[in-house]
DNA sequence: CTGAGTTACTTAATATATTAAGTAAAATCT
DNA sequence: AGATTTTACTTAATATATTAAGTAACTCAG
């Protein structure tokens, strides 16, 4: 009876900005984010900058369009992106015999050494959210963060 | 024995970049926040200018940073986005009595109606966010987003 | 083989994010 | 009260995000 209480789900009132589901998701990846910056900030990298040195590693190549599809960053910062990254001598482009329009990126040695040098102290902050959340409930959240994209990505794809 | 299937989570590697948990989150955010830009960029807004006419809906006005607070924004980007939204006829500044630093912001009458306007269709966004999760295992998802964030702020708030 | 359509980028323009400085007003200390 | 520190912003500089166009290299139908 008491309409003070609207803690209705499915009523027709928007939750909350705090508990809206967007706000939370970037609430919680800002917090996790953070750790890693702490980390990558060190050797002048950034957190995009961090996806693309962990998809490259173990590559031979790659071509930019599956990079950035990976990496979850769209084609216009890839290009800047990399541009960057080159400058700074971490990666190398080259092209593509098959396809002259694909362009491939690779690791140089020093990013590869970098890269290296960087991974225990991520492991580190992984261990620290595992810590956190405990296992099982991590491995829970993988699975309802990934249902509910694909749910989104269905139906509307 | 098999060491080609590392799925131990405890390991010492790093987990395969497809399930990281920044990316994890990322992805996610991304897929519901696609479905939340559909409907604000026909209206001209943008997710972040969204999230401060939310905050500020039902409030006669809120100081600047108060607002960037629960918008998790940076007082940086702030500055531009409100200068933005006041060029538009959004939001009004007005000065506090009180304190002379600190700026409020309130919504105006067209801000209003906008906001009214747009709330039944973000409702249907989450509807269909609850039909895809439900509603158990959404709240799951809300509880264990806060628990790792709160456990991180608390680590190192 | 040719022209329409597609793909894999790059360029441009505008909006944010992030970090570091700068500024004026308040609070605090002495 | 005067000096110091803190607070609430703004400005600046660089890095990304997002959308729209532009370009060259492929694909494929006719």
């Amino acid at each position: 009876m008491s309409a003070s209480t609207p803690k209705d789900p499915s009523s027709r009132l928007l939750r909350d900005l705090t508990h809206s589901l967007p706000m939370a998701l970037l609430r919680t990846r800002e917090a996790v984010v953070q750790r890693f910056r702490i980390v990558l900030s060190r050797r002048g990298l950034t957190e995009q900058q961090w996806r693309i040195l962990r998809a490259l590693d173990g590559h031979k190549g790659l071509e930019i369009s599956l990079l950035a599809e990976q990496c979850r960053i769209l084609l216009p910062s890839m290009t800047g992106i990399l541009r960057r990254m080159e400058q700074r001598g971490l990666v190398r482009r080259y092209a593509n015999q098959a396809d002259g329009r694909s362009i491939r990126v690779r690791l140089t040695e020093t990013a590869q050494a970098l890269v290296e040098e960087i991974k225990p102290e991520v492991v580190g902050v992984y261990a620290e959210i595992e810590r956190i959340l405990g296992q099982r409930k991590l491995e829970q959240l993988y699975a309802l963060l990934e249902k509910l994209e694909a749910g989104l990505l269905e139906g509307q794809g």
